[in-house]
Order: C-alpha cells, then sequence, then structure tokens
DNA sequence: ATAAACGCTGACATGAGTGTGAGAGTCAAG
DNA sequence: CTTGACTCTCACACTCATGTCAGCGTTTAT
C-alpha cells in the first residue's frame, strides 16, 4: 500500500505520515523508485498513533513504547503506565489553571453586570 | 522611569515590556539617546496588562480595550465583555477536552491495572 | 579614563504537529 | 507520447509570548 493509499484509509494528512516515520513511529520499506510500502499492518499501526496522539502524548513519548505496545498488549509494557500517570498530572496541572482563569474572568463578569446595574443602564 | 527600573519594579522582563510595546500596549516616550521614559503611571499600567494577560487574553485583544479601561472602569467599556464571553466559551471548550482525555486516560490506566492483577502480578 | 552596568535594535529559538509550495521524478491510462 | 495523478525531498510558515545572543552605543562610578 502506498502513502495515498494509506492517509485515505486512515483519515492521516500524507505530510502527517511523512512525519510520523521521520520521528520513527513508522517504518514503511521503500520500493526502488523511492515510493513508501506499508503493510497492511500499518493501517492499525496509523489508527494507535493516532489515538495515542488523542490522549496529548507527543510523539516522542508514543516512540518509546509503540513498538512493544504492537507485539504485546499494553498491559505488558512498562513504559506505558508511567508516561499514562505523567500525563494525567499535567491533565490535572492544566485543568486547575484553567478553573482559576475561568472563576477571575467570572468574577470580572459579575462584577461589570452588577456595576451596569446599579447605575441603572 | 527607565526600563530597567519598571521592569524591577513590576517583575516584568525588559524583553516583554518591549514587547508589549511592540503591540501597543505601552507608549513611552524617547530620551534623545532613544532611552525609553517611562511615566510613574506606567506601572500600573503594566500590572493591568499582566491581570489581562494572566487571563489568557492576547496582546491584540488587550490592545483592544486597554486605553479606554486604564481611563474609565472596565464596565464603561463595551469591548471589554464580549472579549471576556469569548474567553469564557474558549477555556469551557479547552476544559472540556482536557476532561475528555482525562476520562480517555483514566480508563487506559485502569484497564492495565486490571489486567496485571487479573495476571496476578 | 576606564570599566561595569545599562540601554538600543535586530534576529533567531522555543513547542509540536501540520499546511503548503517548489521542483522533480514516476507511473498509468488514453 | 502525452497528460494527469502520484510520489519524492526540502524547507518555510504557523501560534505567541518570552528567552537569549550579538553588536554596539550610553551612562555612571571608580
Amino acid at each position: 500500500m502506498k502513502i495515498g493509499e494509506l492517509s485515505a484509509r486512515t483519515g492521516v494528512s500524507i505530510r502527517s505520515l511523512r512525519y510520523y516515520e521521520e520521528q520513527g513511529l513508522l517504518a514503511p520499506v521503500r520500493h526502488e523508485n523511492g515510493y513508501r510500502e506499508y503493510s497492511p499492518l500499518a493501517e492499525e499501526q496509523v489508527r494507535t498513533i493516532k489515538f495515542y496522539l488523542s490522549l496529548g502524548l507527543t510523539t516522542e513519548q508514543i516512540a518509546g513504547f509503540l513498538q512493544c505496545v504492537l507485539i504485546n498488549k499494553e498491559a505488558f509494557c512498562n513504559e506505558v503506565l508511567p508516561i499514562y500517570e505523567q500525563k494525567l498530572e499535567e491533565i490535572d496541572e492544566q485543568i486547575r489553571l484553567l478553573q482559576h482563569i475561568k472563576t477571575n474572568l467570572q468574577d470580572r463578569i459579575c462584577s461589570i453586570v452588577e456595576e451596569r446595574n446599579q447605575l441603572g443602564l
């Protein structure tokens, strides 16, 4: 399967597929003409990459355990759990920060609305 | 007051003060030697900018109402409320997304832990 | 007078994945 | 044989506030 077909099957742009390869996440063989040839397994592999990216993991993190995960079950890959837990902490931290900002924003909005009401607008 | 002093008073780096000026948020006068001279009011102005940035507003958005806010009360500046509300929506959207990712992460973690337990590890 | 401390401009780097375009080679159908 | 659809590599752009460095001028204190 060539890159265009893999792109169409997975919904991942050709640009991104080449980027994943650059980051060590995909390793298609090459034809004599230089074209990439992907095995049928690559389709599932790309979906797996897509999923991990959607969890906010970086390509570098994914590269750290992808081979293991593709071969074994996730639970067997000791690299995965710490990364998940670290990411979870980061997410919590981001949520906390956003909640804090949200509170401040709501305070400001309330102040404005109240002040306008008091002025009888 | 020169830029170093303003930086020290506000805790905002010299680099950032020059950036704020570039973005139209500050307008110090210049000495003959090219040095920036800030009025004492600039200190409060920088704190105001800092606060709006901490709410996640961009310098462009801040520039849209900063002059008004510095002269009048926030409630008088009609540009402010829509920006606050728009930002609030963005924040909510980001929080939703992060919550969604968090849920997925927790599911993955649970799966791994359970699977390992079943294997008696 | 000299050195340290301060100021100036301009410009590149950051993060991280993706879009986009140029310039060129390859392949298949007409 | 030509045309169009694919593919290749290389490289810049993007977001946006900030860090950082180079190269140079100015002020201040010794």
